[in-house]
DNA sequence: GAGTTTGAAACT
DNA sequence: CAGTTTCAAACTC
């Protein structure tokens, strides 16, 4: 139902990165079409609680880093690949590396191998059912995706032995990337980097809903989407499967080329032959030629939906479905997902199958139901923290729960040490809004994961609008009294999901009672307005530069969509979009005397405090200190002990959110764990690739901005993406905006911003063959 | 919890 | 497209 509207939305967003170059490569590169995108776009929505948002601008995740997802597409798409296998001629002429995955194992698509690379070979994956084969794969990339610490074992994500080798030796992969080293041998180092990995996976997850999240850091939101759904499908055997997606999805991003070795290859024959095995899943292969990363995500899920059993199957596809549809539509117009393709109004079959897939789903749980389209995560979520684990089964299709499927799925050992896994990783890496769910878990060792989505979903009223403020989109609940929650007013309908329970709203038509109407309603609104439900704060095309560098960071740009219009909030509260978004202003603003923490419209970013007091006067005057900004928010960073980070309010990295926020001032939601917005997730996904790359590795034009501790954070800022972008720094708004010459010239960062931005379009394509 | 403020969304 | 109204969140008390 709301697919396709979803898929406009999507396509909306993606045209532009379609036309990118760095788009087309992807297109060409992955083998996966669009063939089976919906299965994907479901685990998406599913996954990304704040993503929301995000999954309605998903688009534009899927744009530009997705040469690294397409990989993982691939990689999966074998798996889904039968339809695929069956288009054969037809992918290839799209996707070659898809094709080539399909048809001919021992060719195993190239972007196949790269996905496996990751993997340290086949080995247990090979060994494993070709189902488990799959997962294995998958699994390994996921280790790969965070080296991070080893704390967590592998095993306890894996639901079979030997899903936890896999797993084990994914994680080896991992470390040995970081490590600059390819050794996927080590399977103890993996096993230690899994935690960590999973941590990180599951940080990633939370952190990264939005399909553009796949791009950059899409690799971690990605996977934590597709690990939802997974779960859906597969219980416990899924588990490594999830964890591996996210990895995967990192490797992809920031290793790509590394894993690409000769045991990938293997990898990406098994998962072929896996696929011929279970053609069944022929639907499955959907994937959206423009969301790539949405490929790879359905490509992992696919493979475990095949282990399960032909039910589960369903649930996935038509989970998938939603998202998928945008695919086909995309497919239909193009091999290549392209704007008109996401405009084109959806097909009614597809819109009824969204809407079966939402009445199935709902028939799991009554009180929260996901549109089709883009708000299926929010509602997933809740559904699978209310039913916990009952919700898993029926909601597995939507996916949404990444944590609590997980939970569910695996032993409550398992369970426990995961949400732990998580809760440090996020802790460690910057938070992302996922951060606050994780330490729920930790609350709840047993159940953490169950009760992490309870917690967010259930939440008393009061508690809603603080939770929004931390928690994850995926708690909103709406006030609404004369909207019917029918008009973007209400944040469930904007967010594209139901209104439930938790919600205060009064005379609500957006329940799946009135789908309908919901529908028609949105359809409406679509028609006056085709982004009216993409996210409001979308990534630009900044990221792509960055993911060139392969740090799965870069980006940069997130920016508002249309800017706020502030007039008496400075753009320092949470009335003002961008704040709450947690990305600066840009020049679409219009607002007044900002003074946004993330960044001014000017393109300033905080200078110093000392710079800030005279810049508010200055502002004042002229508008404009950029200068006293970046001083705004460097003094709340220097405030927090923690923050490492003081400079961005997004957080590049861990502290993120708190850090960069003031202390007095809030963090946006966004900013919390909401993930909706793309831009925050960019700053979260920035984080953990923060963290992994050096920042070092970026010019320090930034550091100037920076004080001792800013330093760090700018240049995190500056580098990564979502550093520039939520930070302030000044590399993003210089970057986006006119105004930024002014500040390059005052501040190094300039040439950050122009360079990520140059050099990400470039750098994409350039990277997946790199590595 | 009630009331106010704010700015986006919707309307004209 | 601009101006106004409506709306609900954010905020204050």
């Amino acid at each position: 139902m709301d697919t396709p509207e979803k898929t406009t939305q999507i396509a909306t967003p993606l045209s532009k990165f379609e036309d990118s170059p760095v788009f087309n490569y992807i297109n060409n590169l992955s083998p996966i079409k669009p063939v089976k995108s919906v299965h994907v776009a479901q685990t998406f929505h599913s996954l990304s609680f704040a993503s929301l948002p995000s999954i309605f601008t998903s688009p534009h995740v899927s744009s530009h880093k997705e040469s690294r997802f397409v990989i993982r597409n691939i990689h999966s798409d074998p798996a889904k690949l039968e339809p695929l296998s069956n288009n054969g001629n037809q992918v290839t002429n799209n996707d070659g590396a898809i094709v080539d995955a399909s048809q001919h194992n021992s060719n195993s698509t190239e972007v196949q191998e790269n996905f496996n690379s990751g993997v340290p070979v086949g080995d247990t994956s090979v060994e494993a059912l070709d189902e488990h084969l799959n997962f294995a794969i998958e699994l390994p990339q996921t280790l790969k995706y965070d080296c991070g610490s080893p704390d967590g074992d592998s095993t306890p994500f894996c639901g079979n032995p030997n899903d936890c080798e896999v797993s084990r030796e994914a994680s080896s992969g991992e470390e040995v990337q970081f490590q600059g080293t390819c050794q996927a041998e080590q399977k103890k180092d993996a096993t230690v980097c899994d935690w960590d990995n999973l941590i990180s996976d599951a940080a990633d997850l939370l952190i990264f809903n939005s399909p553009m999240d796949t791009e950059g850091y899409k690799g971690l939101v990605q996977k934590s989407q597709d690990q939802s759904v997974e779960f859906c499908a597969s219980h416990g055997e899924i588990h490594g499967v999830r964890m591996g997606h996210p990895i995967v999805s990192y490797e992809k991003d920031e290793i790509e080329g590394a894993f690409t070795q000769p045991g990938e290859t293997i990898r990406a024959k098994e998962i072929n032959q896996a696929q011929g095995e279970y053609p069944a899943n022929g639907n499955a292969n959907m994937i959206l030629p423009g969301n790539q990363s949405e490929k790879m995500d359905e490509v992992e899920m696919s493979f475990p939906c095949k282990v399960v059993s032909n039910l589960q199957r369903g649930f996935r596809r038509r989970c998938l479905d939603f998202e998928m549809i945008g695919a086909r539509r995309k497919n239909l117009g193009d091999g290549s997902s392209t704007m008109s393709s996401i405009l084109q109004q959806p097909d009614e079959n597809n819109v009824t199958k969204d809407k079966k897939l939402v009445s199935l789903r709902l028939g799991g749980d009554s009180s929260r139901h996901i549109l089709p389209g883009i708000g299926l995560h929010l509602n997933a979520l809740a559904l699978t923290s209310k039913d916990g684990k009952k919700i898993k089964h029926e909601t597995l299709s939507s996916g949404i729960s990444l944590s609590s499927s997980t939970a569910s799925f695996q032993s409550p050992s398992n369970v426990n040490e995961i949400t732990e896994s998580l809760t440090s990783a996020a802790a460690e890496k910057d938070v992302n809004p996922i951060e606050n769910d994780f330490t729920l878990a930790e609350d709840v060792p047993g159940e953490s994961a169950y009760l992490v989505n309870e917690e967010l979903v259930q939440t008393s009223p009061k508690k809603k609008r603080r939770r929004l403020e931390g928690e994850p989109e995926a708690c909103k609940r709406c006030n609404c009294k004369k909207s019917k929650c029918l008009k973007l007013y209400c944040e469930c309908f904007a967010a594209g999901v139901y209104c439930i329970e938790p919600c205060s709203c009064q005379d609500c038509y957006n329940k799946p009672m009135h789908e309908d109407t919901v529908l028609a309603t949105r359809k409406q609104i679509e028609s006056r307005n085709p982004l009216a439900f993409a996210p409001k704060v979308i990534r630009s095309s900044e990221s792509v530069p960055e993911a060139g560098d392969d740090s799965s960071k870069t980006p940069a740009s997130a920016r508002h969509k249309r800017g706020c219009n502030c007039k008496k909030s400075n753009c320092l509260k949470k009335y003002c979009e961008c704040y709450q978004g947690g990305v600066g202003c840009s020049i679409n603003c219009r607002c007044e005397g900002c003074k946004n923490a993330f960044g001014r419209k000017d393109g300033s970013v905080l200078m110093e405090d000392l710079e800030a007091e005279d810049e508010t006067e200055a502002h004042e005057n002229g508008e404009i200190d950029r200068s006293s900004q970046k001083t705004e928010i460097q003094n709340k960073e220097e405030q927090n002990p923690n923050s490492t980070l003081p400079t961005t309010p997004l957080g590049l990295c861990r502290p993120l959110v708190h850090l960069s926020l003031p202390s007095h001032i809030k963090p946006p939601r966004s900013l919390l764990g909401i993930g909706s917005s793309s831009g925050l997730y960019a700053g979260q996904k920035y984080g953990k690739p923060n963290i992994f790359r050096s920042q070092a590795k970026f010019d320090k034009q930034s550091e100037p901005l920076a004080d001792d501790n800013m330093p760090d954070i700018l240049l995190q800022g500056s580098y990564s993406p979502s550093t520039a972008i939520k930070s302030s720094s000044p590399n993003s708004k210089r970057i986006s905006p006119p105004h930024s010459n002014n500040l390059l010239g005052s501040s190094p960062g300039r040439r950050s911003g122009r360079k990520l931005i140059l050099q990400s379009i470039p750098s994409f394509p350039s990277l997946t063959p790199q590595h």
